[in-house]
DNA sequence: GAGGTCTGTCATCGG
DNA sequence: CACCGATGACAGACC
């Protein structure tokens, strides 16, 4: 019975290595585990999501209960889900649409494996790590152009905030973990998607062929071809300077993207008006772009209020990361700044402060609302603390308060001819003064005989911060001195004819006046420093969205770009093709054929083919084509 | 106690 | 010229 037990052990590896041979992968441990059948497609490697993704933990859960293993609704499960998580790993929404042309689209060859993975046909064993690194870059790329398709699809698009370089490692493991399934989806799209330049070089290939191979008459005097092929030719003339340099400005760029730590969002102070803002472990993969050979090395989150001070040295940062400097300046080329500029970013400097002012006073009342007690509303805790309150004299720290005296307080009895004196003044006006300024604070009602609206207000204002009594200012503990009905307040916002006639009409002595004065000086101040500080801060929003908004530009320029540099290497290189099988359809003047590597094609600016002896540059990269002396070969 | 932050206040400028 | 808003600078309170 053992005897017999062996052989079957024996004959299970067996038949499981023949499994695995044939693509159906054995999971014994999900066997014996119950959940599923342990026979598991493997379809030409680990593309399968049950070896990507944890399923077993994700079937647990609310969202993955309903998915069994064989559901047919699988793939599109964790399509949903790869989606789900690139959508968050985006951030906030992109402020700048960037519109892309569909032509570049369709000129990035989508596969690209005939042109730039010839390594992953060799199987050299010592290329794997190249291979590897060549891979995930292609990857990238790949994600790129999907990512493109869809801007052919609607033109405009909200470029996605994954940052260019910020390839951090959770973009990297969540790249690796639905690597396969984006090449899934990437051959369905092939095959869905426009006609790329490959393939309309390919069958232009085949059509010019076909045509100089029935039709091809003898280049007599300068090959005379058909005028497809010399517009063909004609495109892709230049191709041959420009390849070799874009792409050794990609291989200088691209593996070292960023190298700027932007964090804008750090350098706002965190206050009332913070629920405006993401937290910062949202927002800091947005700004927190890091490059891979930056030794520079960041902490997390930078405390709060401190802005950084390479925040607007992007010139400046040589100091710290050498490469910098250079690589913004390969990457900002003028072709980049032009791309720029067609990208609406005009309006970067005309950011309105009132428009975000006026939007940002709807959510933050409550920065408005700690301040100092009745001018201010100044917050109970330092209220309570605040030398000005635990004092009785007015005199006390007055810090520069001019014209004030303690002999106001002789003057309190005046407050009834006071009152009487502005009965003509109406509230009405005063709440016109008063709600035109959101960012004041409500009054104290100091007397009984306030108006209603007043009470009304401070009413509001102390149900919607449930604080403690507030304290009285020194200028509202003035006023109450001197006698008067209004309040300090009230004295700040009523119209300043009311306020002059109030001077004129009570026998106010010099210092009083003096007083009053100050006070509504100094409450108008206070209302003017907030509002500045508030715009202050608004401006700091807003360019931190700016920010946000040129460095997603940015990667998606570098992107284009990379894309870009791709079709001009494939071109290039079906032109090379194009160009051996012309000359081998032609003959010297012995009747001998055209030797390949010792001639090319020269298109000139009338429309002329040319055909040309190669140099010994011009045989490897195509380069001086045109300061080669040109040679006419007569065809027998 | 030092440093950062917040807020009020003053001085100044321009409309 | 007075008034007012904006803003830099400073100081005090607070954490």
């Amino acid at each position: 019975m053992h005897h017999m037990k062996k052989y079957f052990t024996e004959g299970l590896i067996q038949f499981t290595i023949l499994l695995s041979l044939i693509g159906v992968r054995v999971d014994v441990d999900t066997y014996f585990s119950g959940y599923f059948s342990p026979l598991i497609e493997t379809d030409g490697g680990p593309s399968s999501a049950f070896i990507q993704t944890p399923f077993h933990h994700y079937r647990d859960t609310a969202a993955g209960h309903q998915v069994h293993p064989k559901c047919p609704e699988l793939d599109y499960f964790f399509t949903s889900r790869r989606l789900l998580n690139e959508v968050r790993a985006l951030g906030s929404p992109a402020r700048f649409p960037t519109r892309v042309s569909a032509w570049l689209v369709h000129l990035v060859p989508d596969d690209g494996s005939d042109v730039s993975e010839p390594h992953d046909l060799s199987g050299d064993p010592d290329d794997e790590d190249v291979n590897t690194e060549n891979h995930r870059e292609e990857s990238d790329h790949r994600t790129g152009e999907g990512f493109g398709r869809s801007v052919s699809q609607d033109c405009t698009v909200s470029r996605p905030c994954c940052a260019a370089g910020e390839l951090s490692k959770e973009e990297t493991l969540l790249k690796q973990e639905n690597e396969e399934e984006d090449e899934k989806d990437e051959r369905g799209q092939e095959e869905t998607s426009p006609a790329s330049l490959n393939q309309l070089t390919q069958s232009s290939a085949l059509e010019q062929e076909d045509l100089l191979g029935s039709t091809l008459p003898p280049p007599l005097s300068g090959l005379e071809l058909s005028p497809q092929w010399q517009d063909f030719l004609s495109e892709f003339d230049d191709f041959d300077s420009m390849v070799p340099q874009r792409m050794s400005d990609l291989e200088a760029d691209l593996p070292n993207p960023i190298s700027y730590d932007v964090s804008l969002q750090d350098a706002m102070v965190t206050r009332g008006d913070s629920a405006n803002c993401r937290p910062a472990s949202s927002r800091a993969p947005l700004f927190r772009l890091e490059s891979t050979n930056s030794s520079h090395s960041v902490p997390p989150q930078t405390s709060a209020g401190a802005i950084p001070s390479s925040l607007f040295c992007l010139s400046g940062n040589s100091s710290r990361n050498e490469t910098s400097p250079t690589q913004m300046g390969g990457f900002l080329d003028e072709a980049v700044f032009e791309h720029i500029n067609m990208l609406d970013l005009g309006n970067l400097g005309t950011i309105d402060p009132q428009m975000l002012d006026g939007i940002q006073s709807e959510m933050d009342t409550p920065w408005l609302e700690d301040s100092d007690s009745g001018l201010s509303l100044e917050s109970s805790s330092r209220s309570a603390a605040s030398p000005s309150t635990s004092s009785d004299s007015f005199c006390e720290d007055e810090g520069g308060a001019t014209g004030y005296s303690s002999e106001v307080e002789s003057l309190s009895s005046k407050g009834g001819a006071c009152a009487a004196a502005y009965r003509d003044w109406s509230p009405v006006n005063l709440l016109d003064n008063i709600w035109h300024d959101h960012t004041y604070s409500a009054p104290q009602a100091q007397n009984s005989t306030s108006p209603s609206w007043i009470t009304t207000i401070k009413q509001e204002v102390m149900s919607e911060d449930e604080s403690e009594p507030e304290e009285i200012s020194r200028d509202e503990r003035r006023v109450q001195a001197l006698g008067l009905q209004f309040s300090a307040f009230q004295i700040v916002n009523m119209p300043v004819e009311n306020f002059l006639e109030l001077l004129d009409r009570q026998n106010l002595s010099g210092s009083e006046v003096t007083l009053l004065r100050d006070v509504r000086r100094r409450g108008k101040n206070k209302l003017a420093a907030q509002n500045c500080r508030k715009r202050k801060l608004d401006a700091i929003m807003g360019l931190q969205g700016e920010v946000e908004g040129l460095a997603v530009q940015r990667d998606a320029l570098l992107r284009q770009r990379a894309h870009t540099a791709k079709a001009l290497s494939a071109a290039a290189e079906h032109f090379e093709a194009l160009s051996r099988t012309v000359l081998s359809h032609i003959r010297d003047e012995y009747g001998h054929p055209l030797n390949p590597e010792n001639y090319t094609l020269h298109c000139s600016a009338n429309g002329r083919v040319m055909v040309q002896p190669r140099t010994n540059t011009t045989s490897r990269t195509m380069t001086g084509s045109k300061t080669v002396k040109r040679k006419k070969v007569k065809k027998p």
